[in-house]
DNA sequence: AGTATGATTTCCT
DNA sequence: GGAAATCATACTA
């Protein structure tokens, strides 16, 4: 069976872990066929993977295997879902944020789109996102894109592997694929599970969870001890 | 250029 | 009640 490399990408390519989708995609293409004149094309440059092995991931806690039940409760429950389908969910209550969901269905597992790069359809990505300056702050950021594109709550549960919304082959990065500590997290700060491409101007400009981390220490060293708990 | 803060809703303890 | 996979704006220097 061959490959064909000008179609959707096909749920056997999410069908395996997020800590090897989430750097397979950079490159890729997001499509967004809002309707038959407009076509919305992003090249994806930042990716974060969340998997069942982490305290960072909304499936944390939920019970996996074979033996233990899974108690569908939270959003985190749609993780478990078939791989291909889109995980989207609202971020501080305002932003909108688009992951995939990996692994075989049962087993939890996404990778956070992060930024992307404009390809076409940039005057409807103006049009969805009137406060940005130029070309770079369209799409340097997971909620950023999601204006751009027009992804929202619509797209939750939906499989990204047929139109409207879908991911497509690109020619292979020419940038180095870099990684580091994923952005704006609290728990598992360590884990290097971003990916990104080297010196790409798209690519988001917030603190790995890691150094913001240090960073928080360093300031508060030397400081009065915090009173809590004084309900 | 860097740092702080408000917006606003869903989920968890 | 508080935190959260963020962004835009208003500060300070």
């Amino acid at each position: 069976m061959r490959d064909d490399r000008s179609g959707p990408l096909q749920a056997a390519f999410f069908d395996r872990n997020a800590l090897e989708v989430a750097p397979a995609l950079l490159g890729k293409l997001l499509v967004h066929e809002i309707d038959a004149e407009t076509k919305i094309v992003g090249r994806v440059v930042e990716t974060e993977a969340y998997t069942g092995d982490d305290a960072a991931f909304h499936a944390w806690g939920i019970i996996d295997g074979p033996t233990g039940s899974v108690v569908p409760s939270g959003r985190g429950y749609d993780l478990f879902a078939p791989p291909g389908n889109a995980y989207v969910y609202l971020c501080y209550g305002m932003y909108w944020m688009l992951n995939v969901v990996t692994e075989r269905e049962g087993v939890a597992g996404c990778v956070l789109i992060r930024a992307v790069e404009p390809i076409a359809g940039i005057n409807e990505m103006y049009e969805r996102r009137p406060t940005a300056a130029n070309d770079i702050s369209l799409t340097d950021g997971p909620g950023k894109l999601t204006m751009a594109f027009g992804i929202d709550k619509d797209h939750h549960k939906q499989s990204l592997c047929s139109p409207p919304l879908y991911f497509a082959h690109g020619p292979p990065p020419a940038e180095a694929i870099r990684t580091s500590s994923r952005i704006g997290i609290t728990r598992a700060v360590d884990h290097q599970w971003r990916y990104f491409l080297e010196g790409n101007p798209w690519v988001s400009k917030g603190t790995p969870s890691d150094v913001a981390a240090e960073r928080r220490r360093e300031r508060h060293r030397g400081r009065p001890k915090r009173r809590r708990n004084s309900s």
